[in-house]
DNA sequence: TACCTTATTGATCATATGATCTTTAAAAGA
DNA sequence: TCTTTTAAAGATCATATGATCAATAAGGTA
């Protein structure tokens, strides 16, 4: 029996009570991904559809649309900076290429994700504040630990800047812009292509790839 | 004197005739500025705001506001892809490293502006099927082609593929979604960033950097 | 089984929004 | 200057949308 309508009885759905946290969680879920597929201006009424309760329902667990957009937000942005990852990467008892490969592998398989990919696409265009805090985030905590990594690994006279950083991590993250956003065939695992973007990498600086 | 106001005595808007070819082209050029900043969703009246002209006008001259839309989609889209590349990039009188650095220099000027970048993205994310053409075509008349140049350009056993190279090109194209969708600090001239980006890939490969 | 609490529904409101149509007046031509 | 054409405005409609609130019934408890 389809799964959707294990509630109904032809075609009449049965009023089903949750308990208010469990209610309000299927809430946020069902939201992220319906945000995600259609925008955060998505109808209301829709989001309801889609989660087979009444408009009126939402109102009872969010004061009002915004709030339920910021459930959303929180759901989606929260944990997605490991504490661990600032750690591991300045870890110099391991070699730096494998500290790129391991980062770069358990961030994409974060990121690449479609609800994610979409919602914080979303709410970059929209303006909203959580982007901007949360790409400072990953500058000051993973690009530029990074960066004195590889000045420090590096043994030519050229050293990477900033903008050459942010280059490389563009071109993997651009892996899931293109899978999530412009809907492109993509390879189904990215792992190579980030390991041949890396290596080229530190080619260029001269550094020790074993 | 505030040149919006010119045609305005004492905060009265003077009713202001233009030719339909003129006024027409005057809401596709606001309609591009207004969507681009606020979205595809962006409301009619708001739009009409912006303009100095009431609501109604933009049904005098737009069947609806999908119509408008496609006017909006045909402006941005329109010869952002100049028949010129395709037929410089397989010129190898031309040293491979000057025709890419010239073509991503030329390509950079076009794409990383504020009303494209925007645009694309808005529409990319609603599915709009010019979107998924513009990225097909770029394929076709310039990756693929590009590819054929660096591999028969490359001295090296191992070759890159149609990955590496929406690498090299997401790597440069982030500049642009950094700069204009996240609002993030960016270097005024993208130039170096973009040659650095070229010399790391053609070192790679072991593609003479003359 | 009867009762009570409250999660959920259904009806409804105020406003927003795309679109239409009649009225007005700017600018060109006689 | 008077007339004509039609671009533009203003009033208005039908529907969509976020939000509210009284009525209902699911599910636990005595």
């Amino acid at each position: 029996m389809d799964p959707l309508k294990v509630d109904t009885i032809q075609g009449t759905a049965k009023r089903r009570r949750l308990p208010p946290d469990e209610r309000r969680q299927q809430i946020v879920d069902g939201a992220v991904a319906f945000f995600a597929e259609v925008g955060l201006e998505g109808k209301t009424r829709d989001l309801a559809k889609h989660l087979g309760i009444t408009q009126s329902l939402l109102f009872n667990y969010f004061e009002n649309k915004d709030s339920l957009i910021e459930a959303v937000y929180a759901q989606v942005y929260i944990d997605r900076l490991s504490p661990e990852w600032p750690r591991r990467l300045v870890d110099r008892s391991v070699p730096l290429r494998s500290r790129l490969l391991a980062f770069y592998n358990d961030y994409s398989k974060l990121i690449f994700e479609y609800e994610w990919m979409r919602i914080f696409m979303f709410s970059g265009l929209a303006g909203a504040e959580l982007n901007r805090r949360y790409l400072e985030h990953l500058n000051k905590m993973i690009l530029h630990p990074l960066l004195d990594e590889i000045h420090a690994a590096s043994s030519k006279s050229m050293m990477p800047d900033m903008e050459d950083l942010w280059n490389l991590h563009g071109g993997i993250v651009y892996i899931g812009i293109r899978q999530h956003i412009y809907r492109m065939p993509c390879p189904d695992d990215p792992s190579l292509a980030i390991e041949h973007a890396i290596d080229r990498f530190l080619q260029a600086f001269a550094i020790n790839q074993d």
